[in-house]
RNA sequence: GGCCUCGUGGCGGAGUGGCUACGCAGAGGACUGCAAAUCCUUGCACCCCGGUUCGAUUCCGGGCGAGGCCUCCA
């Protein structure tokens, strides 16, 4: 039989074998990014991780039984910050779409370059404003929620009084009283208690609004955590007989949530809450994933600092160790830590990516990816994901190809499966000549030359036409069966 | 202050109650006009103090250190 999938569970703090609630349609939501700005480095990495567990997903249960839901938050005070910042002559409503608008379609852009498949769906906020109001007005219903003053706020204190619902903390291992402690909330005046958190808020006049629910006359928007209560409920739970309209709680759970680590509290606590006082289900998600933060060279990532990196820059512009990188790169970089654990993003790390992916594709050539994935790899990303012991088994493999052909085709299967070696080893020529803007036929021309003079063991020239290679990034390898080539960025 | 992670060789980074992780860098060798690349060989480790155990880097307790969250944040 093949290895059963652990993952761990946030809300266990184990790894626990996953067992989907409907192995015909498995399914998973991930925080996705409030488009304000650039996506940056930090922002890839959960993209990234739960791009991996997508893919070992349809592997294991079937390309059409796995929905993936990654939402886009697209109703914020950053974007509203951001609209007036850069089109200040725009009315409030237009700039906010040309924010969200050309935000949203960088970060498609980025993440694709990363290697990363496209969700089933990629819901907007805005999208389902209705289901937030519905949801608020059941909460509200439920005793869990109140209106003051234009505001719907919900009311962790009131949620631990309801039955089957479970207790509020849960998920971050903390009980209100120690919350209360250490308490640095600013407590608004209409709150009624300094933990209880907006489900909706009054918009200001100028501001995008939405009619209001629980019979709020001026139009509101809805709080942030809101947002992804409705959202994976529209995608992940009506779709398969769950959500609102169902009095089933066992109907009301998906099986896995994403997003980072810095998210489980107190976002995803209040999603729990939301969740679960709306629909009466003890659970939101079976599974809570989380990954660990990334650091830039040993700091905090910080506009202060000005350490600040964005997926854009680190493939378009030379300012990360002073040139551009492959989303290829940067996606193995990215998985050459454990998920769950920090790390720390520097050059170093992606030259060491980038010279194992050129190994890789030099042990590939132009083979195609075999049948089966190797055993051992895939029994790797079963355990929690763990790339680490699957990139080592990658090594072996390439290690192998040399002097068995087929390891090749198992190589290039397995790296696939991590979203990896897509591409032939002529593929990738080809595209690097074409982005350096380099005829290959001058650089044939110009090897056949040095080729000619070396004969006459004229040194000096030859080292001159190897240099002259050299400026174009083109980097020789002499064997006794002739000399070929590569291009170096 | 409260909660939660983590501490492995020069660096990155898995894992395990007793058996080589792996990669990069280093050293030696092969190959080369010289290099580069490649191949072969190789040195280097488990924060500190107790405890459990025949045996702990691995389990338990304490200490020290690093990081995250508690406020917008992946």
């Amino acid at each position: 039989m093949t290895t059963p999938l652990r993952l761990y569970n946030t809300l266990t703090r184990t790894k626990e074998i996953f067992v989907p609630l409907d192995p015909a349609a498995v399914r998973m939501y991930v925080c996705g990014p409030t488009v304000y700005d650039f996506a940056h480095i930090g922002n890839a990495r959960p993209v990234i991780v739960f791009d991996l567990l997508y893919r070992l997903l349809r592997r294991r249960f079937g390309a059409e039984h796995v929905v993936y839901t990654r939402n886009v938050t697209d109703v914020d005070d950053k974007i509203n910050a951001r609209a007036l910042r850069d089109f200040p002559s725009l009315p409030l409503n237009e700039a906010i779409a040309r924010v969200t608008e050309l935000t949203e379609r960088q970060f498609r852009e980025d993440v694709a370059a990363l290697g990363v498949l496209k969700p089933t769906s990629q819901p907007r906020a805005t999208e389902h404003i209705p289901e937030m109001a519905a949801m608020i007005e059941r909460l509200v219903a439920r005793g869990v929620a109140y209106v003051a003053e234009g505001h719907v706020l919900f009311s962790p204190a009131a949620m631990d009084a309801l039955p089957g619902a479970p207790r509020y903390g849960s998920l971050a291992r903390r009980s209100l009283d120690e919350m209360l402690a250490g308490a640095r909330v600013d407590v608004a005046p209409y709150k009624r208690d300094p933990m209880d958190f907006v489900l909706w808020k009054p918009s200001k006049p100028n501001e995008p609004g939405w009619p209001s629910p629980c019979g709020i006359e001026v139009p509101g928007r809805p709080g942030w955590h809101i947002e992804c209560s409705a959202m994976s409920m529209a995608k992940l739970l009506q779709p398969f007989g769950g959500g609102l309209a169902c009095d089933d709680p066992s109907k009301n759970v998906f099986d896995i949530h994403g997003g980072g680590i810095d998210l489980v509290f107190p976002h995803h606590e209040n999603e729990i809450a939301q969740s679960c006082c709306a629909f009466g289900g003890a659970r939101m998600a079976n599974f809570w994933m989380h990954n660990g933060f990334l650091q830039v060279e040993g700091e905090k990532m910080s506009k202060s600092l000005g350490n600040f990196i964005t997926i854009h820059e680190l493939l378009r512009t030379p300012t990360f160790g002073g040139r551009k990188w492959s989303g290829e790169v940067l996606r193995l970089a990215m998985l050459r830590t454990h998920y769950r654990q920090p790390i720390d993003w520097t050059v170093s790390a992606l030259e060491e990516a980038e010279s194992a992916i050129e190994r890789w594709y030099d042990a590939i050539g132009d083979a195609g990816a075999a049948d089966e994935v190797d055993p051992a790899v895939e029994a790797a990303l079963c355990d929690d994901l763990n790339t680490p012991a699957a990139l080592a088994e990658l090594h072996r493999l390439a290690s192998a190809a040399a002097s068995a052909p087929e390891a090749a085709s198992v190589l290039k299967a397995s790296a696939n499966l991590l979203g990896l070696l897509q591409q032939t080893k002529s593929e990738r020529t080809v595209a690097a000549l074409a982005e350096a803007a380099v005829d290959p036929d001058v650089i044939e021309n110009l090897i056949a030359e040095r080729t000619r003079v070396r004969a006459q063991k004229n040194w000096a020239e030859s080292d001159r036409l190897r240099d002259r290679l050299a400026e174009m990034g083109v980097v020789l390898k002499d064997s006794k069966d002739g000399t070929t080539w590569e291009l170096k960025r």
